[in-house]
DNA sequence: AGATTGATCCAT
DNA sequence: TGGATCAATCTG
């Protein structure tokens, strides 16, 4: 199975708009192991610098430089000391946004949240700045299969409680479950 | 519900 | 420089 790599046009798009794009998508990585597949199945976007529930609303600072990037970059943060997360920058330079990868589906089973995301792609800090349209190590393909607007439902994001009025903008983007 | 864990940010 | 906070997850 093969795919095209997302180029950066892709991510140089309305974050909302590259959002919901990104379901259907598929999640690479390579590994001493192998190569690891996943089909994006839940996203959330973080818009611009009024957006207080984006890290990048309180500025540019050495942890949100990448947001202000060129878009196809990947921006990994450590949260909780334990877990970290995967978002891939958006729109264009000096305007922070992102997507979070929140949710996967591979092979084994569901990888449903950003922390299980990165501890199953082996993606860390290591990995922040990172070309997503290289192909190379961590990228995201587009395999042809699209997933209609219908299919898609949203949400509050999770864990932005304190970001006031735009906690509650419906930001989270997941594919419906297949009815049986 | 509570513990965990360390990077980050800002005010004391 | 200290301490509150955190785009999460696991175990009760």
């Amino acid at each position: 199975m093969s795919g095209v790599t997302l180029p950066a046009s892709f991510y140089a798009r309305p974050t909302l708009r590259v959002a919901r794009s990104l379901l259907g998508k598929y999640l690479m990585r390579e590994t001493a192991e192998g190569l690891l597949a996943g089909r994006i199945v839940e996203v959330e976007a973080y818009v611009g610098p009024e957006d207080r529930a984006s890290h990048a609303s309180r500025g540019r600072t050495q942890r949100t430089d990448v947001m202000f990037g060129p878009p196809g970059l990947a921006y990994v943060y450590m949260i909780y000391g334990m877990y970290h997360c995967l978002n891939v920058v958006t729109e264009r330079i000096d305007y922070p946004a992102a997507v979070l990868i929140r949710a996967v589906e591979h092979e084994a089973g569901l990888a449903d949240g950003p922390g299980r995301v990165c501890r199953l792609f082996e993606i860390d800090r290591r990995l922040n700045y990172h070309d997503l349209t290289s192909g190379k190590a961590l990228w995201i393909e587009d395999r042809g299969v699209h997933v209609r607007r219908n299919q898609i439902g949203a949400f509050p994001r999770i864990g932005v409680a304190y970001a006031g009025p735009w906690a509650a903008k419906p930001w989270r983007f997941r594919v419906k479950p297949v009815r049986p």
